[in-house]
DNA sequence: ATGAAAGCGCTAACAT
DNA sequence: ATGTTAGCGCTTTCAT
């Protein structure tokens, strides 16, 4: 009582067995008679006994823990991620020690190393660097669990969870073509300090992304470069890209972006010029955040199933910590595009409305269609 | 090389010194001179040692590590206190473990429970209740720091960080007034259970919010619980709720919402009745979210310091971490009311705007004015 | 089925 | 300044 929470001694003390005893029924291994077990958990009960997760671990080598890094949990994506992540862990009885990498590989590294030394059994990262992954290997050949998440690893074998990202961009142009456009704009978030070829090979979903897009254009026969923009890190960058190219001689009639803070910033431009949209500017937007669908006019967005990444992220981790080997496994899950009413024809080609009114009724569903890609 | 990590012993051995020099240079703490600690700091490096958490943690009984506990990390506001509470924990050499509660006690008891195990030094958390409170008052006696965020809890005695709630919402409601308004709406989000008096007990801030409001509409000589309804828990809730209210025979002029989740059921109950903000209804919002500026028209809000309140509940719990007693502490910071343009006349009161026309210009300044509350 | 004892990796006396 | 030793609370042989 007098001397901290009280352990298994204290337990099997109380109890009149051995701590072996005490342990087994406490821990529900071994062999018990029934007797034992009932007198062991009154003597539990009675003293308040709570198990030193700390001790077992260092018998077990298992903590029962797992470390998640995400680039801003204030990215609502990652932010579902997170909640999803959480939710599956603690299903199987993990509990999650969070880290914000803010897309810095030293940070991440950091977190990492932390995690280890606090010996996570497993690990979920949308990896800073798609490529700069010497810590994770680090981590793997520590013998702790890896799975990257929204974004792939190269040079190492980990599994990963992602969406068909270059599908989810194709099905988006194709939208804007279908509707007319032919100046199609993209804003990259990040690209890597020093890439020549316009083209970042940093984070394989933005390249992924990216190359989407440029196929799509070019395939349409149209320039796959110049409405491109990278380094949207935020929406203030966003914002300045958008007016950037907005400024231009021939100004996209359309843009995309790969996620809902970069959408801020396109709105925050259109609006900053007096555009208004679908009527003199299209967009379509990467995850279906919680505002998406009430803004006016509703956004028209690209919806990763991140609920279910999260889950499956956990599964794979589970599943690799159990038996360490075997070859890495990669999912892929469908995004769907949810057409809502951001996207218009360009203007001055059959605009359905010139006159200022939203083209949408008040009322109308928001959700028009939904398409899996 | 083949054994696992290594370990201290191994160090000592490559460094030919013993365990407890080893582990004094490496701990950097007690003598060491500087020969042996380079040696050993040497073989370490070489060894590729790092040290095991979980050990130190047993003998020194501290973990360095903190939970933390919010209703729902996918509400901006969590993911901003998460995030603050992320980095100031990283400062300090903390690691933070996530855990989501739903609203619901049950859950949050669970989550503080293995926290406990897992012996986290100390817990912060946004409670599911402020009554409710007995596990959080067990965390504190089996000494670990506990302290209350958002929301303070009573009958017993831990720190906490909120913002002047009911100040806060005079502001708004006077804000409110002094455009002209008389029939002011407000949600509620949570109420407990059956609960009698209409003023759900539960959770202090909700509490603090509600009475504020009454309060004000009191002193204006106004009826305080015609236009109230509690039990929003969420969008869907919020928007079911306005519609209801502006389905009255006199209809709310204005509302207010104790977040931004709510505030996005009271835009869209707007739309879904054709209502014009502000035009034909003023809104006001707890929580300066990232959309809050972006939506049209700009979104008034009462913003809270979320950085700021999570950087002192870390301050607060590390304080108490080190010196466990000492009478409790109830910070209070001041929210913010940020005027953008969701805020006008009431209907029929010299509308500015009456043609349906956005009462913004294009590429205005979105926040018009900002004061402390 | 149960007990005695060893030990996980580390720190903290206590010696020297 | 450095080494020796005794545990932290638990699980796990190995006996019995």
């Amino acid at each position: 009582m007098t001397k901290g929470p009280a352990t298994i001694p204290d337990v099997a003390k109380a109890a009149g067995v051995s701590t072996a005893t005490a342990a087994r029924a406490l821990g529900g291994y071994g062999h018990v008679s029934e007797r034992s077990r009932e007198r062991v958990l009154a003597a539990a009960e009675e003293l308040g006994y709570r198990p030193n997760a700390l001790a077992r671990s260092m018998i077990t080598g298992r903590t029962q823990s797992l470390g998640l890094v995400v680039a801003d949990i204030e990215n609502p994506f990652f932010a579902a991620v997170t909640r999803a992540v959480g939710d599956a862990a603690r299903v199987h009885g993990y509990e999650v020690l969070l880290a914000n990498s803010d897309e810095d590989v030293a940070t991440e590294r950091g977190a990492v190393r932390l995690f280890l030394d606090k010996r996570v059994d497993g690990i979920i990262v949308a990896p800073a660097s798609s490529t700069d992954v010497e810590h994770l290997r680090e981590a793997q050949a520590a013998g702790v669990a890896v799975v990257a998440i929204d974004r792939r690893v190269t040079g190492m074998a980990a599994d990963s969870v992602t969406v068909h990202n270059r599908a989810a961009v194709a099905a988006a142009v194709t939208h804007f073509l279908a509707a007319g456009h032919t100046r199609i704009g993209y804003l990259r978030g990040t690209v890597s300090p020093g890439e020549h070829d316009g083209l970042g090979r940093r984070i394989s979903t933005g390249d992924e992304r990216l190359l989407g897009y440029r196929e799509s254009l070019r395939s349409a026969g149209l320039d796959p470069d110049r409405y491109v923009r990278v380094g949207c890190l935020g929406r203030k960058e966003a914002l300045h890209a958008m007016l950037d190219l907005l400024g231009q001689p021939d100004p996209p009639t359309a843009v995309l972006t790969p996620d809902s803070i970069l959408a801020l910033g396109v709105l925050l431009a259109a609006r900053e010029r007096g555009l208004a949209i679908p009527d003199d500017l299209s967009v379509i937007s990467f995850d279906d955040t919680d505002w998406a669908d009430v803004v006016a006019p509703p956004l028209s967005v690209i919806s990763q199933p991140v609920h279910a990444m999260g889950a499956r992220a956990v599964e794979l981790l589970l599943d690799r910590i159990d038996r360490a080997h075997g070859r890495a496994r990669h999912v892929r899950l469908r995004a769907r595009m949810v057409e809502r009413a951001s996207v218009g024809p360009p203007p001055g080609v059959s605009s359905r409305s010139s006159t200022g009114n939203p083209p949408w009724p008040a009322g109308a569903s928001d959700r028009r269609q939904s398409m899996s890609v």
